[in-house]
Order: C-alpha cells, then sequence, then structure tokens
DNA sequence: GAACAACCTGGAGTGCACTCCAGGTCAACC
DNA sequence: GGTTGACCTGGAGTGCACTCCAGGTTGTTC
C-alpha cells in the first residue's frame, strides 16, 4: 500500500487554498510537518486535505491567523490541552451563532428596504 | 417644534461608530448632506442615525465600501435608479443567506470536533 | 543541451477599512 | 485672557491576510 500525496499544486487544487496562502499559513504554525519529496517540494497528504479544510473554515467565520496559531500549538503540545481547544471551539461556536443572527436581522432589515423599493411610491 | 439634532460625539454613542468612522464614510459619499451649525460643526439627523444603521448593517455583512458607494450615487440620482437598488438589494440579499447557509455547515464541523474532543480518546 | 514547468526561499508589496495625528478654529468657563 | 474641550481639515499610518516577486534548483521534454 502507498499512502497518496498530493503535490502543491494538485493541493490548491483540492482545497481552493493558494500555493502562496499555503506557504503562508505553513510558515504561520498553521500547517505542521508538511512532508518533502526527495527533491525538497512540499507532499501533501490527505490529512493535510482535512486540516486545511477545518482551518477554511474557521478562518471563513473570523477566527483569526493569531487565533489559529495557538489553536495549533495547542494541538502540537499533545492531549492535555484538550480542555483549552475544547473551549476554543465552544467559544468559536458561540460566534458563529452570533454572525448566524447578526444576519438574519440582516435579512429582516434588507427585506424591509426590498418590500420599500418594491412598493409603488417612493 | 424643533427638529433634533445630534452633535458628532451623539451620533458616535447612538450608532456606535467612531467619530473617524463616521467622517471617513462622508468622505466616501457614503453619508451626504450632513447639516452644519454655524461654527462648522456637523449635526446629524435622526435620518442620518437610521442611515447609517442601515450602513452598519450592509458593511456587516460583507458589501464593501465601493458597494456602498455605488449604491448611495443611486440614490442621489432620484428615483429613476429604483430597479438598480433593488437588483443590489436582492443580490446583496443572497450574498447574506449564503453567509448564513456556511456558517450553518461551520457549526457542523465545529459540533463535529467538539464531541470529538468531549469523547473518551484523543 | 536548451527550454520549460513546477517548485523552492526570503522578502517586498497590496488592498481594504479604518484609525491616528498635527495644526487650527471656536465657544465657554475660571 | 488663558485654558479647556469639542470639533474642524488633510494627510499619514496601521493591521490584517494574503499576494507577488526575484533569483535559484531540479527534472523532464524536444
Amino acid at each position: 500500500m502507498t499512502t497518496t500525496t498530493l503535490t502543491p499544486a494538485e493541493m490548491a487544487d483540492r482545497t481552493g487554498v493558494s500555493l502562496d496562502t499555503l506557504r503562508y499559513y505553513e510558515s504561520e504554525g498553521l500547517l505542521n510537518d508538511v512532508a518533502r519529496a526527495d527533491n525538497g517540494h512540499r507532499r501533501y497528504s490527505e490529512d493535510d486535505v482535512l486540516w486545511v479544510e477545518v482551518l477554511r473554515c474557521l478562518r471563513d467565520t473570523g477566527m483569526t491567523i493569531d487565533q489559529l496559531r495557538h489553536y495549533c500549538s495547542l494541538g502540537a503540545v499533545g492531549p492535555s490541552t484538550k480542555p483549552q481547544r475544547l473551549e476554543i471551539l465552544q467559544q468559536h461556536r458561540a460566534l458563529v451563532e452570533q454572525q448566524i443572527a447578526e444576519r438574519r436581522r440582516a435579512l429582516d432589515l434588507i427585506d424591509h428596504k426590498i418590500s420599500y423599493y418594491s412598493g409603488e411610491d417612493q
């Protein structure tokens, strides 16, 4: 059995994250222990793909690079940091729920304006 | 009857938008025809308050300053631009719904990781 | 063996949305 | 009448998350 690995270009394709951003994440400590081919080129694993998807999910919902770095560093320490990581996720979960609530209110306001524009006068 | 007006400080207080940002919005054409006192100081109206709240709602859900400027400039033209403004709001509405959907997926992923961290091993 | 593609590194540059600052005006208070 | 506070203007600075670039290596293709 051979474990499949992805070239940088394939990784970018799979995750939708650019080559530069993948390298940037690595340099920021968000993506560690990326394998290398003999020529020094990166070789990403399926686990790396999953992890980058998690990173994107958290980034896209407003977690900063700094917070992600902290979260990753906890993971690197070992199982002893499980409670802290759980705490971070729970806090972020609450944030995402706030974002949803905020956007629901936004929809109300937008709908209000839409019906105003759709109306007869003004 | 006297129309109530707000000083810049009161306006910042009411809207939660900083003095600098209020001036910035005005300079970018997002907030037009702000009244002035005799000494040249700004005097915001209740309509200004409502409008800034709309601006913040749209900004907070990802509309850029550039897009807002365009939307405002249409408003300045007159009622003839109603269809374009309606179109912009409908497109933005769709965007906000996408954001909600994306965040729902994020919640699923976060919950999955939370249950993993809450579980027995690892 | 020249050219090309894919990658490497370190560092500089970009775009956005503010945010801060310097130097000035004006009215009110001590 | 000097100081204080709120405000004014134009312009510079900031922070974040990328994104781009120069110069170099390696491996394959004509």
